[in-house]
DNA sequence: ATAGGTGCAAACAGTTTGCATGTAT
DNA sequence: ATACATGCAAACTGTTTGCACCTAT
């Protein structure tokens, strides 16, 4: 990532408008709107780069095709709306998983994922 | 799913000598050991056979290919070695997930899981 | 005998890669 | 001018499906 060029910066613009974990669809649909032409697999390498940056991370929601988000945050959770689709990052974080682990097992990390409705979805 | 054949129930047999989700890979190995000749697409069916009449169901975690298991429990989560990639169930749940939870959103479910190092890879 | 199950290969969806062309520097 | 980036098509992984053959009932 060393150029400039029209497709990355409107991918990175996708990032900077939309303030939710984003799938590779609305990256391309984003940023087709934006540019004349861009190829899927331009989007692809260009997260690929920018994840080898440390400027987004990929976002694992199970059963979900993986989202990508800026890292503003150190750690996070997340809540998917199960009538739109779209994810949005949560603040806090659950406690009392160490109660959770089993004798001998070592805990090292827990990914929290909440559903259900947004906003959006119950009052439209 | 009406009629008794090897490859099913070498499938099932998986599920109920090993006690943990099995992904395909696992179910495949195990079965392919256990008749003369299995082909994965007969794994494949055999599980959308079970998860329709219940018997399994799905284990989504995230990052992960997925997992399956036998329907014992109504609601769990999942611990995940991050050594050899084995899945463990978890007894309990995490409480206070609900202070999560944005303003305005409906909270229907959530997926928990933790991730670490399992006892047979702390301690070979 | 016959409906249901299997294996095989082909068809998918999502992602990655090789290569020729295009373009920011 | 030239090294990096893009588009396109082909490859690749995980999963599904059509079809001829096989087999439990």
């Amino acid at each position: 990532m060393q150029r400039t060029t029209k497709q990355k910066e409107a991918i990175l613009d996708a990032f900077r408008s939309i303030h939710r974990p984003l799938s590779i669809e609305e990256l391309f649909h984003y940023a087709a709107g934006k540019v004349e032409s861009i190829n899927i697999s331009t989007v692809y390498r260009t997260l690929k780069i920018l994840i080898d940056k440390r400027v987004i991370r990929k976002v694992d929601i199970p059963g979900e095709n993986v989202r990508y988000e800026l890292v503003l945050s150190t750690h996070r959770h997340y809540f998917i709306c199960q009538v739109c689709d779209k994810v949005y990052p949560l603040e806090s974080c659950p406690h009392g998983l160490l109660d959770m682990v089993p004798p001998g097992f070592l805990l090292k990390g827990h990914s929290v994922t909440l559903s259900g409705s947004c906003m959006a979805c119950i009052s439209p």
